[in-house]
DNA sequence: TTCTTACATAGATGGCTGTCTATAAAACCA
DNA sequence: TGGTTTTATAGACAGCCATCTATGTAAGAA
């Protein structure tokens, strides 16, 4: 019995299923970034950058820290990780890579 | 160096970003399905149970087998676990699930 | 305090897409 | 041959969402 991931799987999908969205993840995968920084490296606006923003926190999969007049972002692997295993053992059970990840959240 | 996936990751997420295409993804896991037994199952019309099956197509998410009248869908595991193991290298990359991939693609 | 910088929020808009009905096409049956 | 079943395609439409501009707000600098 292996346990739901926090977040549903087709919301994470949706929040995967945009290129300025997987652009700011990778930005921010392994590295804390101030929203200025963001903006500096994406191409579109600050505001559309503070609502991709707002639709990755709700979705739990990134993390913020306040530091007076920053605020910072980092990628939350572990949520991610969940989501994906979530998905490899929906939805690719018979795999190596579901085999692989079989030990992990029970 | 990690090889990309047949399915671009953006792609990939929207496709998985629509509930009534992971259910049809979740009934045609493991076993070939007929169009008209997707169409007992998922509560849209027919021809809207097609589009979704294209789509899955496209990407490759599915395979196909035309039998006389009919014509069976599966779903793709390996995509989609090539898929979820590229999005697990990209944003997640340090976690556990992701170690346990790491032998995997190469 | 006043000004500037950093970020979020509100509202508007255009494009995409999931759904439907109607129809076509192909295979089987009588 | 004609009719039925199975699936795909075409076209229309409504709702969602990514983006923008404009504005609000809070923190630091002067």
């Amino acid at each position: 019995m292996k346990s739901k991931p926090a977040l549903d799987s087709v919301a994470f999908a949706k929040v995967l299923a945009d290129p300025t969205r997987q652009q700011i993840m990778d930005y921010c995968c392994c590295v804390w970034r101030s929203v200025n920084e963001i903006v500096a490296a994406v191409d579109v606006s600050q505001p559309t950058v503070s609502h991709h923003l707002a639709v990755l926190r709700e979705a739990g999969l990134v993390e913020v820290k306040e530091q007076g007049k920053h605020t910072f972002y980092t990628l939350n692997q572990e949520q991610v990780a969940a989501c994906c295993g979530w998905l490899l053992r929906s939805f690719a059970p018979e795999t190596k890579a579901a085999s692989k990840l079989a030990k992990l959240n029970t």
